[in-house]
RNA sequence: GGUGAGGUGGCUGAGUGGUUGAAAGCAGCGCUUUGCUAAAGCGCCGUAGCCCAAAAGGCUACCGAGGGUUCGAAUCCCUCCCUCACCGCCA
């Protein structure tokens, strides 16, 4: 959510920065404009005639102790609170009005980031590693049905379309990915390790800002009014929603592995091949909470931390700027991390880390407690560490052998328990 | 699911209709005393919004959330949420 001040006051650089991403947002500047306006307005009167009642109140108090007549004035004042109630409603209205504005406008981009529609613009900022060398490699979906990794005719079977069920080895390999990135984040990156609940609350959802605009991607249990994550940045950015942090708390940094739904609404037919896109995958997330001053040195190195990942396994990847018009809806900077896949001769993008700046602590209420005693709104990032079935993808394709079978990454043996799967 | 007890400032905790934004304590900040530390004394110390060109200053709201009663609500009533305890069910 954006300041209401900063719009009110640098309107034009709000509106400016806005149309970078090329949605259309800037568009609902004005009517904000309006709203606040009015609102202020509407405020004020109705602040002049509480003042007023106040006054009046303490008066009859004075004059009941004193056993005087209070008639008169209860009456004037009972009038009072007649208009107070109908401009109280007023003054709800245009604030309720204003807030669902605010929490449909996305992020300003920072201003280093590349100015882009598409992502043809976005920029390339490093890479690792090189692609291997293959002769006709197999893609993941074959080399899947023949190691018997995954089977997705029986996950349909389950669940139906777009949804993975690991078998056997696979099952195992995911298990060990999971577990080699936990221990990586917690011993040597000095993350917290969190087992979240699955299913969150609305209010969540809107702090990190999933909702209100994206509710059609996601997957809710309408009686309990619960949404099941899309991503554990909700929980873990939520973890402090409403407090005050002290600052020598920060930074926060915590990581979890959970499972994350997402319905994928309008995406089918993209990216759909094989487990690429589905509508449940397990995910490593990394989430920080920090302060304004060192939110963008803590973004390069959580970046960093979710690179080591795939160093340590030993596969190609770029980092990729994302441009303004690439950036998702929270974010005012992003790094994606792609990783290289034979299979599909593209690069897949396993993470994105994110500077959401103050966006999502002014939603969820999260603060901090500056050295001068002033309470100031945290800034908040995340990133996966990364995104397990895509990972998955990248590791049988970057490791199948001519005799198809699979090398397991030194550094993953211990973890997996074996050095091959064949 | 049932019954009961609760939700007050960064924390603990008083307060059941009229200068209560809220006692007291802790924490924090400043000053004094002090060789240093500790301790003591004194003072300050909630949040958000609005008015004002700004400062100064003023006003309003906020005691889980939302409604209601009243001239006036932390205090009375209703609904909801959450926490705790016990019972039931249960991995």
């Amino acid at each position: 959510m954006l300041d209401i001040r900063l719009i009110r006051e640098n309107p034009d650089f709000v509106r400016e920065r806005l149309a970078t991403r090329g949605g259309g947002d800037e568009a609902q500047i004005e009517e904000v404009l309006r709203v606040d306006a009015e609102r202020r307005k509407t405020q004020t009167e109705l602040q002049r005639l509480q003042s007023e009642r106040n006054r009046l109140s303490k008066e009859i108090g004075g004059k009941k102790s004193r056993g005087e007549a209070t008639d008169d004035l209860e009456s004037s004042v009972h009038k009072i609170g007649e208009q107070i109630i109908d401009l109280n409603a007023s003054a709800n209205g245009l604030d309720g009005q204003q807030k669902d504005l605010l929490l449909e406008i996305p992020n300003l981009p920072h201003e280093s980031v590349p100015i882009g529609k598409d992502p043809s613009a976005n920029r390339v900022v490093r890479s690792w590693g090189e692609k291997p060398r293959l002769t006709e490699p197999a893609d993941h979906v074959a080399l899947g049905a023949k190691l018997k990794l995954f089977n997705l005719e029986r996950a349909a079977k389950l669940s139906g379309a777009d949804f993975i069920c690991f078998t056997d080895a696979g099952a195992k390999l995911e298990r060990a990915l999971i577990n080699f990135m936990i221990d990586l984040h917690t011993r040597e990156h000095g993350y917290i390790e969190i087992s979240p609940p699955f299913l969150v609350r609305r209010v969540c959802m809107i702090g990190t800002s999933q909702l209100p605009k994206f509710e059609a991607d996601m997957y809710g249990l309408e009686e309990n009014q619960l949404f099941l994550a899309p991503t554990a940045e909700v929980q873990l950015t939520n973890l402090h929603r409403d407090e005050i942090l002290r600052v020598a708390d920060l930074p926060k940094k915590f990581v979890a592995h959970t499972p994350c739904f997402r319905r994928e609404a309008g995406a089918a037919g993209r990216e759909t091949r094989g487990i690429i896109r589905v509508h449940q995958f397990d995910k490593v997330e990394l989430v920080k909470i920090t302060t304004p001053e060192k939110s963008y040195q803590e973004l390069e190195s959580l970046t960093i931390d979710a690179e080591r990942v795939l160093q340590l396994l030993g596969l190609h990847y770029r980092v990729v700027e994302l441009c303004t018009g690439d950036l998702g809806f929270g974010s005012a900077k992003t790094y994606d991390l792609e990783v290289w896949s034979p299979g599909q001769d593209a690069y897949l993008e396993v993470s994105s880390c994110s500077n959401f700046e103050d966006f999502q602590a002014r939603r969820m209420q999260l603060r901090f407690k500056n050295r001068d005693g002033e309470n100031r709104f945290c800034h908040t990032l995340n990133g996966s560490g990364v995104a397990l079935p895509r990972l998955f993808v990248a590791l049988i394709e970057n490791f199948q052998q001519p005799d198809g079978s699979v090398r397991i990454p030194e550094n993953l043996q211990p973890y997996f328990g074996a050095s091959e799967i064949r």
